[in-house]
DNA sequence: GTGCTTATTGTAACTTATTACAATAAAAAG
DNA sequence: CTTTTTATTGTAATAAGTTACAATAAGCAC
């Protein structure tokens, strides 16, 4: 287990909570990873090894450490959802053609949170955004 | 129907596709509803009606329909998609606690759309963002 | 270690979304 | 109007996500 791993279960039992084999292993996976994982995916990696954590166990830490703020859940455009670990705020750029992402720093994107905070008086949390489009390799299909 | 409903059956058929009932039904349910809905309350909305139309008609119709430029998917942020008429290019602010909406225009967005361009190299489609926070009422709540 | 408390889990049932393919009906031609 | 073509549909089966609730095991006290 990293480090960062190790803070994180630190965090959970400080903060009342429990630490079980489901838990620990889906955030393994998710570290293991690197990047973001579907719900479905996590599963599939998770079966052979503990072939008794359910989906429900799944979808519903994901949604317990999403909540506590240890993996952030990315929207992919198609409607579904993605987990990754937080690390520093970023958010996604894809390309919907053959569908190569680059990250981009969520400081890019301060002056507009900003702004809109200014605007309409909601004060915004950070969240992940999946902008589409299309790559430079692919720019020329697009139009 | 109204006028710019026509003008839509219209461009169906210009492009080379069918005027189908499920699909006219379909875009009169969105064009009534006024905002956004999801591809179950269509289906809710539709079936007293039309009750021989079904789930995969509406999914595929509302896919097309996105294809071709006539509604808009708008991922709400529990990683389920919502359809609405394309008008005015818009986003969403969303409150986390009360699920208050408000619009902002995508001019808003429209500079840093610009900056993306140019330091990634890709071209970006213009979609919808949902921005989650706290409203002016919520937001001591948040704190 | 043993027992207690209750957060967390698995099971089962259900809702929502997607795919495959044969049946249908919209549009065009005769 | 009738026939032809094929985009579009409905049916059936499957995948993905969610809910309800009783069973389990993590953490704590003894």
């Amino acid at each position: 287990m990293t480090c960062s791993a190790t803070h994180v279960t630190e965090q959970i039992r400080a903060r009342g909570f429990r630490l079980t084999q489901p838990r620990m292993a889906i955030l393994n996976v998710l570290y293991e990873a690197g990047g973001h994982l579907t719900p479905t995916e996590i599963f599939e990696h998770l079966h052979p090894k503990l072939p008794h954590v359910s989906e429900p166990t799944i979808y519903r830490n994901l949604d317990f450490l999403r909540l506590n703020g240890f993996v952030r859940a990315t929207p992919t455009g198609n409607g579904r959802l993605e987990y990754e670990i937080v690390g520093h705020p970023h958010h996604h750029l894809r390309c919907q053609d053959c569908g190569t992402e680059i990250e981009i720093e969520h400081s890019l994107l301060q002056p507009l949170y900003e702004r809109l905070e200014q605007s309409t008086g909601y004060r915004l949390t950070e969240t992940h955004h999946t902008f589409l489009g299309y790559c430079p390799r692919c720019k020329p299909k697009g139009e």
